[in-house]
Parts: structure tokens; sequence; C-alpha cells
RNA sequence: CGGGCUGUGGCGCAGUUUGGUAGCGCACUUGACUGGGGGUCAAGGGGUCGUGGGUUCGAAUCCCGCCAGCCCGACCA
């Protein structure tokens, strides 16, 4: 293959696109690769394109290579099997929907569970069958409230997903794994850098999930890793130390204080700290000795509102999305004055845990995070104005109905799976793995006869790629400030052959000869054979395009040589003309051919 | 859905405060020069100034409405 810049269909920009924020979609843009059509909708141009199908051609090679079926289901897909899953309304909003000349309902597909579970039902109905995997790579169509940077969030984008069907749990056990096998290796051929964290499983419902991370500053997770264990989880899915209960025989017993002007934790430490009779004797108190109550309406599908209060430590803040994925698929919302209004036992900014708990007068379900184990001491509201009770003792006096993950998570907290300590990051979601369990298999009716003449409910496992996006995620983890550095095996050739001097000189000849003879020997060739175009253009262009061997016919060619590039590192290697075909093919020979 | 910002040629922007009939850089076309880091000169083509209404002799500019886009948040396998 040999792409001619005097033809081909490009043009790079010398300045950033205003709407771009994030550098892959500015570098994107800048040098060619797609252009914006409508708010997360893009076209993909001829280099874009190249890249995009090698990112596809590794993740489908990989897929093959696990023993993975292809199969392709329509995007337009009619409303029926949603309906049954419950997901037409679940999924709100954020499913693009039309209707056809008969007015019947229609979606673009957000995603397939509904049709590989069905397909399956209609052909196979024994154990003998299973494991059964299949996948798809499949554009997706999600109606997002705010596409944002590029390909890194758009409401049409490709993602290649695939479904396990096993007859027990120890076989989706095993189809699982093979899973994260698969997807490991796909993204170490990617060139994509990756952390695989615990995650929780959401909307998609199930157990066990793992998330695929590619760590990048412009990433929408926020994950944790342990700087001395392997532990790494999503912060929704982090899972708190608990510590030891403590002996609380010396604690004195709770006494009720006027503590006027003390509506922010800050104030009450202050207060307390500062007054002879609250003070405590060995050390200052602290925030971390507050008990906060933080109070939410839960709001339930089926439209029931439940006060929950949850318990943190005062120098903690509840992280709403920690809540929401312990809470799902109840929504929390803010407790409005009206609540307020109508539980007069709660007063605001003084809840303390007396009044809650579903055993109390309340009735109101009290939730604490899982450091206030048995034996600690707290100081915190006294459910009247202006007063605070301390020396509070879980478990002493007072029982919460159970523990929440919902307090905010810090860089330096203490792993959960060795004496380490935590630090956050950030990621693209770019693979996640869910063992689905039966939620599908069930609403769909998805049977199959065991060795037994048993019908089982089959048990099902969902696992997708992004595949449009992983080639935002790679962008974004490989430039520099001169423009992209495609790592080879999804780069859009093999190298950029630039031939400068002037017009009608012998290095276009040689250029165009040289062009030929490495297609020849397989290589995917860039041609830069533009004349009258001043070598510092195209020197910055094969920059910003970002092919990982920049190959230099010009000057040199007096002396017999072009000179080698290595986009990544910078290094020049000159090399006698005779021999370029040899080294170039020997350069690449670790990356892909053309395709056979 | 809330907050902020922005809509002027393909791209990036100035012009709006103070109304006078649209400009700069890049890109594009033609010619000449240049030929190792986005080069120079000359001549060109291309714009419903987001949109609808209003004020005015006259509106990119002032007023009212609407629409769209981007960023932050909410939301989101």
């Amino acid at each position: 293959m040999v792409l001619r810049m005097s033809t081909l269909f490009l043009r790079t920009l010398r300045e950033d696109p205003a709407d771009a924020e994030v550098p892959s979609h500015r570098l994107l843009v800048r040098a060619g690769y797609i252009r914006r059509v409508a708010p997360g909708i893009f076209s993909w141009l001829p280099l874009g394109y190249e890249v995009y199908r090698n990112v596809e051609r590794v993740v489908r090679e990989e897929m093959n290579r696990a023993g993975f079926q292809e199969v392709h289901f329509p995007a337009l897909i009619p409303r029926e099997p949603y309906e049954r899953t419950g997901r037409w309304t679940e999924y709100g909003d954020n499913i693009f929907r039309l209707k056809d000349r008969k007015g019947a309902d229609y979606l673009l597909g957000p995603t397939h569970e509904e049709l590989f579970t069905l397909l399956v039902k209609d052909l196979y109905s024994s154990y003998k069958d299973l494991p059964l995997w299949i996948y798809q790579i499949q554009t997706k169509y999600r109606d997002e409230a705010r596409p944002r940077a590029g390909l890194l969030r758009g409401r049409e984008f490709v993602m290649k997903d695939s479904y396990s069907f096993d007859v027990d749990d120890a076989g989706l056990q095993r189809s699982y794994e093979q899973h994260r096998e698969a997807y490991i290796n796909t993204f170490n051929r990617l060139g994509l850098h990756h952390v695989m964290v615990a995650a929780t499983s959401g909307a998609m419902g199930g157990s066990a999930s793992e998330e695929f991370l590619a760590p990048c500053e412009v990433g929408e997770d926020t994950f944790v890793r342990c700087t001395s264990c392997d532990y790494a989880a999503n912060v929704e899915a982090v899972v708190t130390p608990v510590p030891e209960k403590l002996p609380f025989d010396n604690v004195p017993a709770k006494h009720v204080e006027d503590t006027p002007d003390t509506p922010t934790i800050e104030t009450l430490v202050n207060l307390s700290n500062r007054r002879d009779d609250l003070r405590r004797p060995d050390r200052d108190w602290t925030a971390a000795d507050m008990l906060k109550n933080v109070i939410v309406m839960l709001k339930h599908p089926d439209g029931r509102r439940e006060p929950l209060v949850i318990g943190v430590p005062g120098d903690r803040e509840v992280d709403m999305k920690r809540l929401e994925a312990q809470v799902g698929p109840a929504v929390p919302e803010a407790f409005t004055d009206e609540d307020f209004a109508a539980h007069p036992q709660l007063v605001r900014g003084y809840i303390g845990p007396q009044a809650l708990g579903e055993a109390s007068e309340s009735g109101i379900r009290y939730l604490v995070d899982p450091r206030v184990v048995e034996g600690t001491r707290w100081i915190t509201g006294a459910n009247e104005f202006g007063r605070h009770v301390y020396d509070l003792v879980a478990g002493r006096d007072f029982v919460a109905d159970g523990t929440i993950e919902a307090a905010e998570v810090r860089a330096g907290d203490a792993c959960p799976q060795c004496d380490g300590t935590l630090e956050l990051a950030r990621g693209i979601e770019i693979g996640h793995i869910f063992q689905l369990g039966r939620k599908y298999a069930d609403a769909l009716d998805l049977k199959v006869l065991d060795e037994n003449g048993k019908l089982v409910t089959v048990t099902m496992g969902s696992y997708g790629i992004g595949v449009s996006r992983a080639v935002a995620a790679i962008a974004e983890q490989s430039h520099d400030d001169l423009g992209l550095i495609w790592p080879r095996e999804v780069a859009p050739a093999d190298v950029h052959l630039v031939a400068t001097g002037k017009k009608g000189n012998e290095v276009f000849d040689v250029g165009d000869r040289l062009a030929r003879e490495l297609e020849g020997a397989g290589l995917r060739v860039l041609y830069d054979d533009r004349q009258g175009v001043s070598p510092g253009v195209k020197f910055a262009d094969s920059e910003l395009i970002g092919v990982p061997t920049i190959v230099v016919v010009g000057r040199r060619l007096a002396d017999g040589v072009i000179e080698v590039k290595d986009r990544r590192s910078g290094e020049r290697t000159d090399v006698p003309l005779e021999h370029a075909v040899s080294h170039l093919t020997a350069l690449v020979a670790d990356g892909p051919r053309i395709p056979t």
C-alpha cells in the first residue's frame, strides 16, 4: 500500500480547532483523522479510518484467537425485546428512539444483551451446546446528555461486545477469566497501558465486574491503586478496611452540651477545643471525631421515596457517585425543605443517631461508614437545635442498621488488602467485563436442559471494548507537543516517506522508486510526494501525523544516504540508499503486514 | 437539567462598548522567486455576520425571542 500525499484526501490544520480541549481530540482533528458532524458524532477520514481498522483488526484477531465467534446484529432494533427486560424504560432519555411508517417503536441499539440472549434461545436448548462465546463489532448509539472530548464520549461509537453462555457458575467463572485473558492480550497489542480495577456493575446488573482503564489525566473514571500491593479499584468499588472493635470501658457516659453557633463541622471542632468543659485531655478534637449524618431521599424505580441517613466521619464528604453505586437502582436525591417539614424529628444540622434507625421512633434507615465500628467514640448532633452529644459510643449508645461504602475515598487511605496506602489516578474506560448472571436469561426465559433432563436457566457474561474510544485512548497516551505517535500495530502506515527538494529534483524519482520497493516488501507507505511544498511543512506534517518511522529522501541523497527518523525517540540514522529496503523491512518486522 | 462562555469565508480570530454597508492570519487558485523546519512577493476566488422579529435613513454592532456549539457540574455499561 502506498498513500500518496499529493492526492490523499487530507488537510492538516496549523491551529487547534476551538472546540477541542483534550489532546486526542485536538490532534486527531488537526492531523486530518476525523471531522465532527454533530456533537458526539464523527466522520473518519482516510488516515483515521486506517487506524480505526487496525484497532478493530487487532480486537477481532484476539477474540478469534481466544475462541470467540463473530456474529453481527442490526443497530436498528424493535422495541419488544427491550420492553421485556425493562430497559426500554430504564434507559430513559439515553436511547435514540424512532418510529417506522406504521408507528411502531424502534431504537438504535445502545448495547445488545437482549438480542444475543434471544438468538441463543432461538437456536440452543441443551447443555451440550454450552459454553458458547459470541461477539460482534457494532456501532452503538446512546443519546448522551453531554458528549465530550471528541471520540472519548460520543453518541455514536463502535464497540466490540461479547457474551458468554454457561450452564453453571463455575462455567461462567471460566468464561469470564478467558475473556480477561483475551483483553489483556488485546490491549497489550494495541500498545495501551492499562490497569484492571474492581468495578461496580451499575445498571447492567450482575455480580463481579472489572474495568480496564487506560491511565490518563483526561480520563473520566477515578480509580485507586495500592502503592505496595496489586489492589486496584474504581473509586465506586473501593472497599474500606474495617478497623478492630475498640474497648470503651473508660469512655465517659454520653452527655448533651449546648453548642451555639456550630452549624458546620469546623465550627464544632473549634468550639470543642476552645471550651475547657469540652476539651479532650489527651489531644485536640479533630473533624474525624465528629460523626456527620447526611440525609438523602432515595427514589426507587417504583416511585417510592425513602429517607436514608448516612453517618460518616466528619473529615469526609459523602461521595454521591459511590452512594449511587451502593443504593442502585434507587437514585439518591436531595432532602428538601418539605421533606424536613414532614420529619420534624430531624433537626437540620443537628441530626444524631439516637433518633435514627429502623427500630427507632422515626423508622428512618441509618447506615454508617465501615469506620464507625463498635467502640468508636463520637461527637454528633443531639437532634436539637444548637446542641450536640459528646462521647456517644457506637455499639453502646447507638446501633446503626448497617454499613455503607459511601464516604469519599482519599489518597493515603488504607488498602483493604495489605498494610499499604492507596493513591488516586484517572483513567479512560476501554474495557469492561461483567458476570451478568441470570438477569437477562431470566427476563427472556433462556433455559437449557441439563444432563439430568432438568430445565436450568443459563448464566451469562457480558464483555465490552470501546473500539473507537480505544483510538482516542491510544492518541491520549501516545503523543507529544508536535503531534501523534502511533504504536506500530495501529499506525496508519509503517513508514512515512518524505521526499524533499526542488521541483523535478531526482529526490522525487528516488522517492517514487523507494515507495514502490517498500510496498513490494510488504510495507505500508505514506509517501509525501508533494512538489513545491517546503521541507518545514513536510516535516511538521510527518510529526503531526505520527507514523512511527519517518524516512527523508532529500539533501543527503547527494551522499547516497537516506535519513531514518524514529518518531518517538527522535533518533536519526543515515542509511545508504541501497540498504534502505532491507533496513526498513527489518525495522518494522514486529509490526503488522498488509492483511492477507 | 443548572452554571459559564461562544456563534463573523474551510480553520483560528478581530470588528460589537461608540450603528455608516465586513477585515486579519492560516488554508485555497494563478505567476515568479525560494528549496532542510509551517519561506517571500504579486494578483485572485470564497462570507445568508447562527436564526426570526423589532428600532433606525442605515444593524455584525442596539432591543426582544429562538436555535446551536463548547466547557464545568448533574447524568452516563
